[in-house]
DNA sequence: ATCAAATATTACCTACACGTAATAAATTTC
DNA sequence: GAAATTTATTACGTGTAGGTAATATTTGAT
């Protein structure tokens, strides 16, 4: 068909071969990803809130009565400084949590939940648990530990994999 | 503390009883979903495409050499005909691709690969399954297949779970 | 043929992901 | 103990997720 291809020995060549569609690592976890996000934002619009917002929520709710500061909300959250910024001024602004200036460290700021932001969250956790039930319903009661932890030994290589790849790209 | 968590009867009640932190699948998705997301964003980085773009070449080099329409492309990305417009536009801008108004339905546009997205498209593939397998290391080759036939259940429970909380909200 | 309903896409909006640069406060170094 | 480095956050930019509404075309009912 053209010269590009055939550059690189890519005539035709199906990926399926190595690893069928239907069991392919990256398509399997996007769309589990972006359905349960999805089913859990339609379920919890009428609080006002959004699936990413109650992950702060529930972050703080999980005996953390002191607060935590942006950077432990960073790491617990496997996201990323600039967003939970963005993220904690909207749900400051909707009253959900304050934030106020560390006493040990003035760099960092200390977010606390409101009476409001903590009542929000029980309301959703309980749409969150259904939700749950009824995905994991799907898989069979007794395979459910194993995959769980499977899952999170996959979880810890993406994440291991991703700050590999920040500097030098990749070190061989 | 204070009245309102007091009404729900939710006064200090921590999650972990029922469902271990570090088994929680909404947690452990979003985590490998992240990790596996970002580190795959910084490898393809040098080349000008974003992983959803990825998804985008991919679904049109496989085996569609008459193209696909954005609703096809939307279903096949487990997304939104709003983010796949937008998606398509900045890449038929960059010279990925082409869009024209399909002949059979004035109302859709086929979307075809240009050589360059081709082209495009093997470079992040080698990256991709280089990716994939440093990922899947991580798990007994053993368990792989089951694991994701289990965790293609689940990616469809959630995906039902969406579609269900559509309408009706939660239709009891 | 005509009008109503369904469908593919776009336009516009808010929220999030995440990169770079700037700012400010803490820590280390000399 | 002042200067250099590290660290927490903000400011700003681009790209993606996805909701609602508008537009255009097709399909179905009359």
């Amino acid at each position: 068909m053209d010269d590009l291809s055939s550059a690189l020995d890519h005539g035709a060549m199906p990926d399926e071969v190595d690893s069928p569609v239907k069991f392919r690592f990256p398509l399997l976890l996007r769309r589990a990803w972006y359905g349960l996000n999805q089913a859990f934002r339609r379920r919890i619009v009428h609080l006002g809130i959004t699936p990413d917002q109650y992950t702060v929520l529930r972050n703080l709710c999980e005996k953390h009565m002191d607060g935590l500061t942006q950077k432990d909300l960073t790491r617990r959250m496997s996201s990323d400084p600039n967003t939970v910024a963005s993220l904690l001024e909207r749900m400051e602004g909707a009253g959900l949590l304050t934030r106020k200036i560390d006493d040990q460290d003035r760099r960092a700021r200390r977010i606390m939940l409101s009476a409001a932001g903590k009542k929000r969250f029980y309301q959703a956790q309980a749409i969150a648990r259904e939700l749950q039930g009824e995905v994991l319903g799907a898989l069979n009661g007794d395979d459910c530990p194993r995959f769980m932890h499977e899952l999170g030994i996959l979880a810890d290589a993406c994440r291991e994999a991703a700050d590999r790849s920040l500097k030098g790209t990749k070190p061989s």
